[in-house]
DNA sequence: ATGCATGAGAC
DNA sequence: TCTCATGCATA
């Protein structure tokens, strides 16, 4: 049991909450492939295969890098380097320590629109929204990077039953983490209503911010909890908890954990609390790729035309733009994602 | 606040 | 190999 992969500092033990979800999994997954294929039309555009697709894409891309003026910057620069030596910390790498929880997804719908060439250009469009808004609020706290460097990321969240099903609902167990209530309607979480995370994310970051705690805080403070199966969590993944980026299982999954963060703080605070704490300066150097915007173009159109490309298309793609065959695979991965993440604002 | 990446688990 | 939850690095 165990071995000595967990080296911890938290005593966080490997969930007991199974997965055992599967079936879910299963047909939703058949489900959203047995909508995508659609042997004729597809087959039709690649019948020309790659060539015919990957010219066409990219000859749209190509309008489209004239279409747009040029941005003011973007360093292009596709470094890699990957530092495989993460030291200690909170055993990121490989260890038992994972438990996410497949959660099962919530497929909400996607139509997936894998339109032929035709569509492509209204698609790109579309896709092609920068949409960064980077004005940080200076002063406060916000994003600083400082402070902490000990993430142990896992989750093990335990999962709720949002039934809130969808033509092709799928529905998870429940199955809480050991103790936990089962049964339809625990009393501290599984809520099946939208609305209630999204003021909770709302309040969350009010209260979060009159602590005077950055969202690194929070997610470092996390492992201070103690709650099986919860280590800390990332200033990426409380941003996007508090911004609702995230996909509603995910959300539902962490809004007892920083629901219980949060009282926890406030009850520290109003007992004058007044515990240092110890952090430990990390080494950690993995370098992010950074794709061009031309290839990012690129990518879209090909996106546009077919989410979902094989091994074979991917290389091709990659070959073409000059990118590792990875990098694109993982491209479409996230772009897919992000195209399924969850808005409730969108759909609420 | 986000882009690219890793890894576990399902398939 | 894909999805999903997360994370590091960065704009």
């Amino acid at each position: 049991m165990m071995s000595m992969n967990s080296k911890q500092p938290f005593s966080m033990h490997p969930i007991l909450h199974e997965p055992k979800y599967t079936p879910l999994h299963s047909s939703s997954e058949a489900i959203r492939r047995a909508c995508l294929p659609t042997p004729s039309l597809q087959g039709n555009i690649f019948a020309g295969f790659d060539e015919t697709l990957l010219q066409r894409a990219e000859a749209l891309a190509a309008v489209d890098i004239v279409a747009q003026k040029s941005h003011p910057f973007k360093p292009d620069a596709t470094y890699h380097t990957m530092t495989t030596m993460t030291s200690m910390t909170c055993t990121p790498t490989s260890s038992s320590a994972h438990l996410h929880h497949p959660s099962v997804l919530t497929s909400h719908h996607h139509p997936a629109h894998h339109q032929p060439a035709q569509g492509l250009e209204g698609d790109l469009l579309d896709h092609l929204t920068p949409g960064i808004s980077l004005g940080g609020m200076p002063g406060s706290d916000v994003c600083s990077t400082a402070s902490h460097t000990a993430h142990a990321h896992m989750s093990a969240i335990n999962h709720m039953q949002h039934h809130h099903h969808h033509p092709q609902s799928m529905n998870m167990h429940p199955h809480g983490l050991g103790s936990h209530a089962s049964l339809g309607t625990a009393g501290a979480d599984a809520e099946p209503d939208p609305r209630e995370l999204e003021s909770f994310a709302e309040r969350f970051k009010q209260r979060r911010i009159k602590l005077g705690v950055t969202q690194a805080d929070v997610g470092a403070a996390l492992a201070n909890l103690k709650i099986p199966g919860v280590g800390c969590l990332s200033q990426s993944t409380i941003c996007r908890f508090e911004s609702l980026t995230l996909s509603h299982n995910n959300m539902v999954a962490l809004k007892p954990i920083l629901e219980a963060w949060l009282e926890e703080a406030e009850r520290a605070q109003r007992e004058k609390m007044t515990k240092p704490e110890l952090f430990n300066g990390g080494d950690k150097k993995r370098k992010r790729t950074s794709i061009a915007a031309p290839e990012k173009r690129s990518l879209e159109a090909y996106f546009a035309v077919q989410p979902r490309p094989s091994s074979e298309k991917i290389a091709a793609i990659a070959e073409k733009l000059d990118l590792k065959k990875n990098v694109v695979r993982v491209w479409f991965c996230n772009q897919r994602q992000k195209q399924k993440r969850m808005k409730f604002s969108a759909t609420h």
